[in-house]
DNA sequence: CCCATTTGTTAAAAATAATTAAAAAACATA
DNA sequence: TATGTTTTTTAATTATTTTTAACAAATGGG
């Protein structure tokens, strides 16, 4: 069992300290970013169990800073916290998702009882290790050398964008792979042409991957798509 | 698709009686109960999706309540509703494995988001995994594959709507979809236009299934539509 | 039995995705 | 830095899926 990992956005030096103590004290791995910029930067470069977001923050607010994250990953644990109880602020970070809300002062006590009662609803993530090697019907698929190899050993040297989409499709075999996702994880951010060029990619994938009836990319229509191994 | 089923507990009769009208308003299916003993009564006979306990009751108060509920069901979310909020009772509820923690006076609409946030989070109840291959007649249907075979083999590769609300049509089979609850689950949610566009989708359903007599999509007007296998 | 409402059917329009090729950008190497 | 090569993006075209629209049929309350 791997510490739960908490990001905590907080621009407040002091409040964010005494979280960041506190928590890691209770064992949790914390990690402290100071503004929404700052948030999203750590929030897409490492893998959470559940996010602290402060609402009034410079640069980027805690509802906008969730918005951006609800695009790419639908289900994290979201709790907010601000200094005011206003009733529309409220409803409108539940709208976005958000697991719990608490207003300032609160007791860092019933912040860990909160973190808690969350956490044992939300299905264990199984934060294992990529493999080296991914099976993919007849194919074999080595993600850290970017390479592809058939039935009959052909071997394919992907590119660095195809190497990033067949790898997330991997990691979630069998499951839809949303576009936005994959365009913020990928690309950065979900323009339409870099959703154009997403879809070239897709066809490329989908090309590599014919000789094996058994897999297949399916897409689901104003979703995403989903990488099917059948047996 | 059955309703929410929500157990209150609540000793204020206008409290209660306001709460009862507002969540059965949003389709909810209620039970009141006046006091802790009455609780815990509809509460062992019944099944329940989550329970809205007040703390200050006569006879049984809502923590000597859920302390009996927690001996029968571990999981079952509970929220606590309280008049004072001290800061020990809130540890307390937590510890006694409350989902969330409301200080009356609270807002209606707070409450309902708080619901929604701790049911999306809660493993659907009847949420067997789903079987491979529905048998629908001389039909089979991989919904993995949006894959419908008829019994000469002849198979229709379905788009993602239509696999949407046929799995749904499978899950219940032979019992109703409402609706809105059809229109919610695959559409997002209940606008006429939607509804226009289902009804398209279950002319094409009809059409796709149409070879077997044994096959039906019935209309329940006014409410929905049921899948029914005749044998 | 009427009439408003809901549902059924079909076709057209709009939105989204797939495919292919060409242009642009990035990269490597002399 | 100039040159060739690879990778990525843009563009144009085609195909598929979904929504909208228009009209017909069925349903059920008054």
């Amino acid at each position: 069992m791997n510490k739960i990992k908490i990001l905590i956005v907080e621009d407040d030096p002091n409040l964010g300290k005494i979280l960041l103590e506190y928590l890691e004290a209770k064992n949790f791995e914390i990690s402290l970013a100071v503004d929404g910029e700052d948030g999203l930067d750590k929030f897409l470069n490492n893998s959470w169990d559940i996010l602290l977001l402060d609402v009034m923050m410079p640069k980027k607010d805690g509802f906008s800073l969730a918005r951006d994250i609800r695009k790419v990953d639908q289900n994290i644990p979201i709790i907010f916290l601000t200094a005011k109880s206003q009733k529309d602020n409220v409803i409108k970070a539940f709208k976005l998702g958000a697991d719990d809300y608490l207003t300032k002062p609160f007791s860092i006590e019933e912040l860990l009882a909160r973190i808690e009662a969350i956490m044992k609803r939300v299905p264990e993530k199984d934060s294992k290790e990529l493999p080296e090697e991914f099976s993919l019907g007849s194919y074999s698929y080595l993600h850290n050398q970017n390479l592809l190899i058939d039935k009959d050993n052909k071997k394919y040297s992907l590119t660095t964008k195809e190497n990033e989409l067949l790898k997330l499709f991997c990691i979630n075999v069998n499951n839809k792979v949303e576009r936005n996702a994959a365009l913020i994880k990928i690309w950065g951010d979900d323009s339409y042409y870099n959703a154009r060029s997403m879809d070239v990619y897709i066809a490329k994938l989908r090309k590599y991957l014919k000789s094996d009836s058994k897999i297949e990319i399916k897409t689901i229509h104003g979703h995403g798509f989903k990488l099917l191994i059948l047996d």
